[in-house]
RNA sequence: GGCCCCGUAGCUCAGCUGGAUAGAGCAGUAGCCUUCUAAGCUAUUGGUCACAGGUUCGAAUCCUGUCGGGGUCGCCA
C-alpha cells in the first residue's frame, strides 16, 4: 500500500490513454514521479506529467494536463484535480483514501513499507573489511553501520542480499602481526620484550601470546622464522578475526560470507586465472607509467611493468598488477576478488569503504566493468570520519601508542542503539562528531531518545487508556473497527500523511543507497507525534485519552498504535530497538 | 600539480536523483505553561544555497571554470 506508487501507475495509464504515442515510451515515462507537495495548500499529490512529456509531444503543458484531468474527474478516490504553476497537476485526495492507509499499516503490521523493487535481484553487500590485525576502532564503526543497515533496507525491498567481509589477510600486515605475536610469545615464556616501531603494541596480542605457549610450548623459540611464522600466522589471523566478529556482535552486525585475501593468491588461483584471462582479452600489458603529475615520488623509478587498461574502462590512468618484488599489488587481488563476486552471480556489488580510499573508486569500478563485460556494476560508498567529542573537547586518540578508542570501548558507554542511530543520523560521506555526552543525554536534543520516546509514548497511551477508561475495548479488533473518520483535524491528517509516505521513503532510500533517510523519516514522524501530544496539554479536546468520548478514543488510539507500528518497522530496519518504556 | 568528496540560516545539518515561496534542530527574540508518569509549548527573527557562466518550461540539485576545506597520488591495504 503505497499511495504515491498507486497513482504514478494512474498518471502513467492516464498519460497514454490520452497519448498512445507514449505508450512505448518507458524512459520518459519513467522521469514521472507523483510526490507529497511541500505546500500542503496544493493538495495531497502532486504530479510533474505534464511538463515532462510537454516537449516530445510538441504540446503545451497545461494544455496536457488539462487532458489528464479528465481521467481523475471520475476516480473514485479523488476529491479534486487542478491544474497549478507551469502545469502540475495537483490531487486532493478523500479522506477515506488515508483511513485506507491506517488499515493498511495494521493489516500488513511488520512489512508495511517492504516492497519488491529489487525483484530478487542479487546484491553483493561488501563492509567493514577491517585488517585482521587489532579490534576494531571507531574508525571502522561508522562503515560497519552504514553497511550493515543499507543491506537490511536492500533486503526489506526485495533485493537478495549477502553481507560480505573481505579479509585482508595476504598482505605485509599480517607478517607483521605475526611477528609482534611472537614478541608477546617470547615475552609469555618470561622474556623482557621491546616492541620495535612499525610492529603493533597493542595489548590484545598478549593472550596470543599465552595461547601460542599453550600450544607450542617453547618449541618456537629454537625455529627460524621461516619456520615458525606460517604457524603463528594462522593462530593470530584467527584470534583477530574472533576478536573482530566480537566487536560486530556488539553493534548486531553478522556477515554471511568472510572472503579471505588468501585463498585468491598461490598457483591455480583466482588472481593467476584473472590475469590470464585479462592477458587473453588484451586489457593486460607490459609498459612505462607516467609518474605522478606535480609531485614525483623521490624514488621513483621508470621501469616497465604489467599494467591493466583501466583507463580504457573510464579510470584516469592505466593501474600496476604486480610490485617491483614479483608479487601481486592489493589491486591485482581485488580485481580477481570482483570478479569472483561477478562469477557468483552478483551483477550488483557495493563497496563500502574509508574516505581514505575515496581515490580508489573509478579504479574498482573499470576493473568490474571489465570482468563482467560491462554486465555488473559497483557503487563505491565512502564514510567519512567520525570525531568523537567528549564535552565539546575532541579525543585524543595516539595509532602509535596503540591508544585508539575501539569500538568495544564506544558500545559499552553509549550503548548499541545510540552507535547505530547516530551514525546513521548523518549521510555518510559527511563529516560526523559524535559527542558521548550528548548521545547519552535523556533530553529531545538527542535523537536518539526522541524517537526511541516517542515509540515508548505510543505504549503509555495504552497505558494511560487502560487506566483512565478500563471499559474501552482497545484491543486489535476493536482498533480495526475504530470509525477513523473521526480523525479530521490538521495536526492527525498530519501524522497519517507521513505514515502514508513511508513506504516510498523506504524505496527511495533503498535506490539511493541512503539508509539516512530512514532515520531522519523517523525523526520527522516522532516530532509530528510529540508534537499532537504536547497539544493535548493545552487543549483537553486533541488529546489521545478522552473519557467522555470513547468513539473518538478509540479512532485516535488507531492512529497512535499505527504512529507506535511505523516506528517500529523503521527502527527495526536501522538496527535499532524499539522499547516499550525508557528507564 | 592530477583525481575524489564537501561548501545551504550565527551553529549542527536535511533537502525525497531537475519542481512550485529552500526546510528542521540548536542558539536569539516574544509570550504561555508546571504536565494524558516522562523531552516544556506556541509564535517569530534569520538565506546572493561559496562565486561566475552554461543547459531548459524550471537549478541548491546536471555541465564548465574559479575560490575555499578535507582526502588521496606505482612497489600500503
Amino acid at each position: 500500500m503505497d499511495v504515491f506508487a498507486l497513482y504514478e501507475g494512474r498518471v502513467a495509464d492516464a498519460l497514454k490513454a490520452s497519448f498512445p504515442q507514449l505508450a512505448e515510451n518507458d524512459e520518459l515515462l519513467a522521469r514521472v514521479v507523483v510526490e507529497p507537495p511541500r505546500d500542503p495548500a496544493h493538495g495531497d499529490l502532486s504530479t510533474n506529467a505534464a511538463m515532462v512529456v510537454a516537449k516530445p509531444l510538441g504540446k503545451n503543458p497545461r494544455e496536457i494536463a488539462a487532458a489528464l484531468v479528465s481521467h481523475f474527474e471520475t476516480d473514485a478516490d479523488v476529491a479534486g484535480v487542478e491544474i497549478a504553476g507551469p502545469g502540475f497537476l495537483n490531487f486532493r485526495l478523500k479522506p477515506t483514501v488515508w483511513h485506507n492507509v491506517l488499515t493498511a499499516i495494521a493489516d500488513l503490521g511488520d512489512a508495511y513499507g517492504r516492497s519488491d523493487i529489487g525483484r530478487g535481484e542479487k546484491v553483493n553487500v561488501e563492509y567493514v573489511s577491517a585488517n585482521p590485525t587489532g579490534p576494531m576502532h571507531v574508525g571502522h564503526t561508522r562503515g560497519a553501520v552504514y553497511g550493515d543497515a543499507l543491506a537490511s533496507l536492500l533486503a526489506y525491498t526485495g533485493f537478495d542480499v549477502t553481507r560480505e567481509y573481505y579479509i585482508n589477510d595476504a598482505g605485509s600486515q599480517v607478517d607483521t602481526l605475526a611477528r609482534s605475536a611472537y614478541l608477546r610469545y617470547r615475552e609469555a615464556l618470561g622474556e623482557t620484550i621491546e616492541i620495535p616501531a612499525g610492529y603493533y603494541p597493542g595489548d590484545y596480542l598478549v593472550a596470543v601470546g599465552q595461547a601460542l605457549v599453550a600450544e607450542f610450548g617453547n618449541s618456537l623459540l629454537a625455529m627460524d622464522e621461516a619456520a615458525w611464522l606460517p604457524p603463528v600466522k594462522q593462530h593470530a589471523l584467527a584470534a583477530m578475526m574472533e576478536l573482530i566478529k566480537a566487536d560486530l556482535k556488539k553493534l548486531n552486525i553478522e556477515h554471511e560470507v568472510f572472503f579471505s585475501e588468501k585463498t585468491l593468491h598461490g598457483p591455480g588461483g583466482d588472481i593467476e586465472n584473472t590475469l590470464a584471462w585479462l592477458r587473453q582479452e588484451g586489457l593486460v600489458y607490459e609498459g612505462r607509467l607516467e609518474p605522478p603529475k606535480g609531485k614525483t615520488p623521490e624514488d621513483w623509478e621508470d621501469r616497465e611493468q604489467t599494467l591493466f587498461r583501466a583507463s580504457d574502462f573510464g579510470d584516469d590512468v592505466d593501474r600496476p598488477l604486480v610490485k617491483s618484488d614479483g608479487s601481486y599489488t592489493y589491486f591485482a587481488a581485488d580485481i580477481a576478488y570482483h570478479r569472483n563476486k561477478v562469477l557468483r552471480g552478483f551483477n550488483t556489488l557495493i563497496d563500502v569503504l574509508g574516505a581514505d580510499h575515496a581515490g580508489y573508486a573509478s579504479r574498482i569500478q573499470a576493473a568490474v566493468k571489465a570482468v563482467s563485460g560491462g554486465k555488473a556494476s559497483v557503487d563505491v560508498r565512502f564514510c567519512q570520519l567520525v570525531k568523537l567529542l567528549r564535552d565539546g573537547e575532541p579525543v585524543k586518540m595516539s595509532k602509535r601508542s596503540g591508544d585508539l578508542v575501539t569500538l568495544a570501548d564506544v558500545v559499552d558507554e553509549v550503548g548499541v542503539d545510540a552507535t547505530r542511530f547516530m551514525l546513521l543520523f548523518r549521510r555518510n560521506d559527511a563529516p560526523l562528531d559524535f559527542d558521548f555526552a550528548l548521545v547519552k543525554e535523556q533530553t529531545k536534543d538527542n535523537p536518539v531518545f526522541y524517537v526511541q520516546y516517542a515509540h515508548a509514548r505510543t505504549y503509555s497511551v495504552f497505558r494511560n487508556a487502560n487506566r483512565d477508561m478500563p471499559d474501552l475495548d482497545v484491543s486489535p479488533g476493536a482498533l480495526a473497527r475504530a470509525n477513523l473518520g473521526l480523525l479530521d483535524n490538521g495536526d492527525e491528517m498530519e501524522i497519517v500523511r507521513l505514515l502514508g509516505s513511508w513506504p516510498r521513503q523506504v524505496s527511495a532510500a533503498a535506490r539511493a543507497h541512503e539508509p539516512h533517510r530512514i532515520a531522519f523519516y523517523l525523526y520527522e514522524l516522532a516530532a509530528a507525534f510529540h508534537a499532537f501530544w504536547g497539544k493535548g496539554k493545552e487543549n483537553p479536546a486533541l488529546r489521545f485519552v478522552n473519557d467522555s468520548d470513547p468513539k473518538l478514543t478509540l479512532a485516535r488510539l488507531a492512529l497512535v498504535d499505527r504512529v507506535r507500528q511505523v516506528l517500529s518497522n523503521g527502527l527495526a530496519l536501522l538496527g535499532v530497538s524499539a522499547p516499550q518504556e525508557l528507564s
